[in-house]
RNA sequence: GGAGAGGUGGCUGAGUGGUCGAAAGCACCGCACUCGAAAUGCGGCGUGCCGGCAACGGUACCGUGGGUUCGAAUCCCACCCUCUCCGCCA
């Protein structure tokens, strides 16, 4: 949610910052309608203070024992009367509209976010890892999965496309994956594991900007909840309508849970194989810091994500996404990228951003300086850490052997139960 | 699902339809007292919006949204949430 003052005094620059996400100009359209409510809200007021002034008069007429001029006075307000909720009713429906239409346009991009109209204009930052080379030819993980436990037919068969059951070995493989990020995280990186809930109401996902603009991605039950699309929603929205102490920032939380998508755009694309599903899990990393915490915390969130696919030795690269591929509410996001040999290209597994006040201005989220009387809105920050979905498939390709059988990566051992590889049925 | 109680400022908690933006206490800030601190005393202390260079003025806000009224924290309606008891249930 954009603050309507700092559009007032810099229109330019807003426009400016739009046409980097390759938006036309709105600070026009806005600030005529901005202009009109004022005249409007000032008039209501004028109105509603004579209104109160003949009241107080009346009540003062009344007391003394005068109901003669207590009469004058109430036909007076009746006359006012007449017109006022008309021009209360306009002056609403104008608020209305206006924040309607704040609401629907996305954060402004960071100084230093690259421009460009989609993810080809991504810029590379980093890479690690060398890709394995392979003495066969690597394998998609829709072709090897099924005889490893990669129920694609079963699933379909209960939910329908973009559903998969995990069974045996696979069910494991991919429990043990979660749990191992859930432990990093909670861990070293310090972040607080919260078991949230998956269904969530209007607001909270109006917070985070999902709503109102992206209504047709997600899933609603007949009770008007929104199952979370991911838990970056639930996290963040713990510290909605809360006013914090400095002192507590940064809060870090961290949840595994299911994320559920409709996918409503995305027909067509990835529908072969685990890459993109209606229901996944993932864990998620949020931050609720300080302005001034921002930079240093979106730097530990890389590097918490990060961890993970080091401790995994699966190869990745971290980009910087372009002004046009970023979400609604991030202001800056790196994406990392692993690879996938059977594609030979590297696919989003994480995505990090740093939302500034947007998502805080929409929870009403804020915090008292150190010392200071005045609240601030705090700075929301959220990455994955990992998707464990996408991550399960970058190990199965990753180590995957000649005869369809996967090695288990040493750092889940631990998870495992004794196995220490998954082999075709 | 049934019955009941309740949602008031950063917190606790008063509040008769009119002088209530709201008592009191806590917390916080300033001053006094003190060598210093504690205790005590005095004073201050909500937020959003509109107008104004500012001082300041206006307006709204007592869970949310409607309604009654000249006037609503207070009365009426709907909804949301919290708590207690009962029932059901992983």
């Amino acid at each position: 949610m954009h603050d309507i003052k700092l559009i007032r005094e810099n229109p330019a620059g807003f426009d400016a910052a739009l046409a980097r996400r390759g938006l036309a100009p709105q600070s026009a359209a806005i600030g005529a309608q901005d202009t009109d409510w004022r005249a409007l809200a000032t008039a209501v007021q004028e109105g509603l203070a004579r209104r109160n002034e003949a009241s107080k008069a009346i009540g003062q007429a009344m007391g003394k024992g005068d109901s003669a001029s207590a009469e004058t006075l109430k036909a007076e307000v009746a006359t006012l009367k007449a017109r006022l909720p008309e021009l209360e009713a306009q002056e609403k429906s104008l608020a209305e509209a206006l924040q309607a239409q704040l609401a629907a346009i996305p954060n402004l991009p960071a100084a230093d976010v690259p421009e460009g109209p989609d993810e080809t204009a991504n810029v590379e930052e980093y890479r690690w890892g060398t890709p394995r080379s392979f003495d066969f030819t690597p394998q998609d993980h829709a072709d090897f999965g099924p005889a490893l436990g990669l129920d694609f037919e079963s699933a379909a068969a209960i939910s329908g496309a973009r559903f998969a059951a995990l069974r045996g070995g696979m069910a494991r493989l991919h429990r043990a994956l979660a749990q191992y990020m859930l432990d990093r995280q909670t861990g070293a990186n310090g972040y607080e594991e919260v078991n949230p809930p998956l269904l969530v109401r209007d607001d909270a996902v109006f917070g985070t900007g999902q709503l109102p603009k992206f209504a047709e991605d997600l899933f609603r039950t007949t009770t008007g909840h929104w199952l979370i699309p991911t838990a970056e929603v639930s996290l963040t929205n713990l510290v909605r309508e809360k006013i914090l102490s400095e002192a507590d920032l940064p809060l870090r939380f961290t949840a595994l849970t299911s994320c559920f998508r409709s996918e409503a755009g995305s027909a067509g694309r990835d529908t072969r194989g685990f890459i993109r599903q209606h229901q996944f899990e993932k864990v998620e990393l949020v931050s609720i810091a300080t302005p001034e915490q921002a930079a240093a915390e979106h730097a530990h969130m890389v590097q918490s994500a990060q961890g993970i696919l080091e401790a995994l030795g699966l190869p990745y690269r971290r980009m910087l996404l372009c002004t046009g591929d970023m979400g609604f509410a991030a202001a800056k996001t790196f994406d990392l990228e692993v690879w996938l040999p059977s594609q030979g290209v590297y696919r989003e597994i994480s995505s990090i951003s740093t939302c500034g006040d947007f998502q805080a201005r929409r929870m009403n989220a804020r915090y008292r300086p150190e010392g200071e009387k005045a609240t601030r809105f705090v700075t929301t920050l959220n990455g994955s850490g990992l998707a464990v979905g996408r991550t399960l498939v970058a190990v199965l390709e990753n180590y995957q052997n000649a005869d369809g059988s996967v090695t288990i990566p040493d750092v889940l051992h631990p998870y495992m139960g004794g196995l220490t590889s998954l082999t075709p049925r």
